[in-house]
DNA sequence: AATGTGGCGGGTACGGTCAC
DNA sequence: GTGACCGTACCCGCCACATT
């Protein structure tokens, strides 16, 4: 008996079991068209990926293509790690622009209250992008923390500090180099004597 | 604890393809 | 033509999880 032929032996008002009994068939059929519809975009990814023709892939064929596409897509990034350090190196040089512009334009204000103003560019000098896994003295920690004065370090970040999430610390790579030169160019200018509540560190 | 709901796997029907 | 095989859609029951 399918699903139609219960609805009309049933009548105007299905019990909730047999409204159920008319729903599940569609819900599955809404379930299989989304694992088709997500099975055709695979099949278009991994068509243009392993320069196929439209030729005939089942879903079987189109799950594998997919699986030796995606493990050719991590084997080659790892084999060149330089690709997401230099995008950081990017990011954390424009960030560093950014802070100085906002530094200098807070030495033209003269409305401007100067602790808050040194309070802004120590936010910005903890928020500084660093490479993935590292984490600065500096840098807030995920809570509430980052509302403490600055140059205090809450209890729990303080015991948090390398060790604290059970892991090993990890060895520097040379993505930390990058973050330290940049840090050093940041004091460097701070060094420059532009304000000098900045200097969290 | 009882009930509802969605996901999953097994079984089956149906249509297409291919070798004979 | 036809039987075997394959891929797909559908139905159904079971199960795990969420809700009341």
């Amino acid at each position: 008996m399918t699903a139609s032929s219960v609805a009309h032996s049933v009548g105007k008002h299905p019990s909730a079991k047999e409204e159920r009994k008319l729903r599940k068939p569609l819900i599955e059929r809404k379930r299989r068209e989304r694992i088709n519809n997500c099975l055709d975009q695979l099949k278009e990814t991994v068509i243009g990926a392993f320069r196929l023709d439209q030729s005939k892939l089942e879903k079987a064929d189109i799950l594998e293509m997919t699986v030796k596409h995606l493990q050719n897509i991590q084997s080659s990034k790892l084999n060149d790690p330089t690709l997401g350090l230099e995008a950081q190196q990017k990011y954390s040089t424009g960030y560093i622009q950014c802070m100085h512009e906002v530094h200098n334009m807070l030495l033209t204000c003269e409305w401007m209250d100067k602790t808050l103003g040194s309070r802004l560019l120590n936010h910005l000098l903890k928020s500084l992008p660093r490479p993935t896994g590292e984490r600065s003295p500096t840098q807030p920690p995920p809570r509430d923390e980052a509302a403490l004065p600055a140059g205090r370090v809450a209890p729990a970040a303080a015991a948090r500090g390398g060790s604290g999430s059970g892991k090993p610390p990890r060895s520097e790579g040379p993505a930390c180099h990058a973050a330290r030169s940049q840090e050093r160019a940041a004091l460097h200018s701070s060094q420059l004597g532009m304000l000098e509540m900045w200097r969290p560190w």
